[in-house]
DNA sequence: CTTGATAGTAAGGTTTACTGACTATATTGT
DNA sequence: ACAATATAGTCAGTAAACCTTACTATCAAG
C-alpha cells in the first residue's frame, strides 16, 4: 500500500451524501416562491409575490414610514419603493406625509386591500398546505421557529454590515 | 350571541401573531442567498450562487445528463443553460455528446474546477455557520430534513404541472 | 443660516428563471 | 426505407426581485 497513487481522478472527497443546508433551503424557497406566484396568478389578485407580501406586512405592522416598513421585510428601502408604487397605483395602499417629518411617509392598507389581503393570506394557506403535506402541526410550528432564528440571525448580521 | 355589531372596521381576523412559514422562509432565503453571494463574493470565485450550485450539483451527481441534471435541480433545462454556458467558458466543467445518444450532452467537471468547488463548499459552510450560529447539530439536521420533506413535496407537484 | 444627516426616489444594472420557437438527432409506424 | 413524431439542447425575449449610485426635499444643530 505504501506509495499510494496520487489518485489523479476521483480524490477522497467527504461525500457529503446530500446537499448542505444552504442549497436545500436555497431550493425549497425557490420552489414555494414559484408556488405562490402560481397560486396568486390562479386567485387573479394580479399581485406578484413580493407585493402580496408587502401587503401582508403592512396589515402585520401598521403605522411604519417606509425606512421602517423597509427594515421590518429585510429589503432595501428602494426596493419597497417599487412595490409601494404598484400596490398605491392599484388602490391598495396609501402613503401619507408624517406630520411630525415631512420626508417621512406612512404607509397604510385602503379599504379595498381588505379583500386583496384575504385572498393572499388564502393563497399562502394554500400553498402552504401543499409544502407542509405530512407535517404535523409540531413539526410545521418547530420550522418555523428555527427558519425564523436563521433569518433572525442574518437579518442581525446583514444589518451589522448595513451600518457600517 | 344574537346579532353581534358588524364590526364595520378592524374584522376580527386570526392575528397570526407571526408571519405565516411561506414568508418567514422567503425571508429567510433570502438572506440567505444575498448572504452565499456576498461570501463568494468576497472568495474570489467570480462565481453566482446559481453557477455554484450548478457545479455542486453536478460533483454530487456526476455523469448525468443536461435534462436529468436541470431534473435534480429543480430548475428547467433552459435556466440551466446559462449556468453551464458560464461555467464552460470559465472552463469549470465540460459538455460532452453522449456517445448513446448524440442529441444529450454529458456534463463533468474539469480539474479546474477543484479549487472552485473546495471555495464554493467552504463559502456556503461559512454562510451556514453564521446562519445556524447558536443551532445545536440536532437542530441543524432537524432543519435540513425538514426542509428537504417540504422541497420534494413542491418538487412533486412541480413535476406533475410540467409533465401535464 | 449654513452644514450635515435623513426619507424617499429616479435611473439603471444583475441574477435568476421562465416561455416559445428552432435545430439536430433519435425512434416508431407502416 | 422513410415519413411522422418525440426528444435534447439552444436562441431570443421577458419578467420579478433585488441591488447600487446619485439626486431632491426636508429636518436638525452649530
Amino acid at each position: 500500500m505504501a506509495a499510494p497513487s496520487p489518485t489523479p481522478i476521483a480524490a477522497p472527497r467527504p461525500a457529503p451524501s446530500e446537499p448542505p443546508l444552504g442549497f436545500v433551503l436555497v431550493d425549497a424557497a425557490r420552489l414555494y416562491r414559484a408556488r405562490i406566484d402560481r397560486a396568486f396568478e390562479g386567485a387573479g389578485l394580479g399581485l406578484t409575490a413580493g407585493e402580496a407580501r408587502t401587503l401582508a406586512y403592512v396589515d402585520f405592522h401598521p403605522g411604519l414610514r417606509q425606512s421602517a416598513l423597509a427594515e421590518k421585510m429585510n429589503v432595501e428601502p428602494m426596493t419597497l419603493v417599487g412595490f409601494l408604487d404598484r400596490l398605491e397605483a392599484a388602490g391598495l395602499v396609501t402613503r401619507e406625509t408624517d406630520p411630525k417629518d415631512r420626508r417621512a411617509k406612512i404607509v397604510a392598507l385602503t379599504p379595498e386591500a381588505t379583500p386583496y389581503l384575504a385572498g393572499v393570506l388564502s393563497a399562502a394557506a394554500t400553498a402552504r398546505g401543499e409544502a407542509t403535506c405530512g407535517f404535523t402541526d409540531a413539526e410545521q410550528a418547530l420550522l418555523r421557529d428555527l427558519l425564523l432564528r436563521l433569518r433572525d440571525n442574518l437579518a442581525r448580521e446583514h444589518r451589522l454590515r448595513d451600518e457600517k
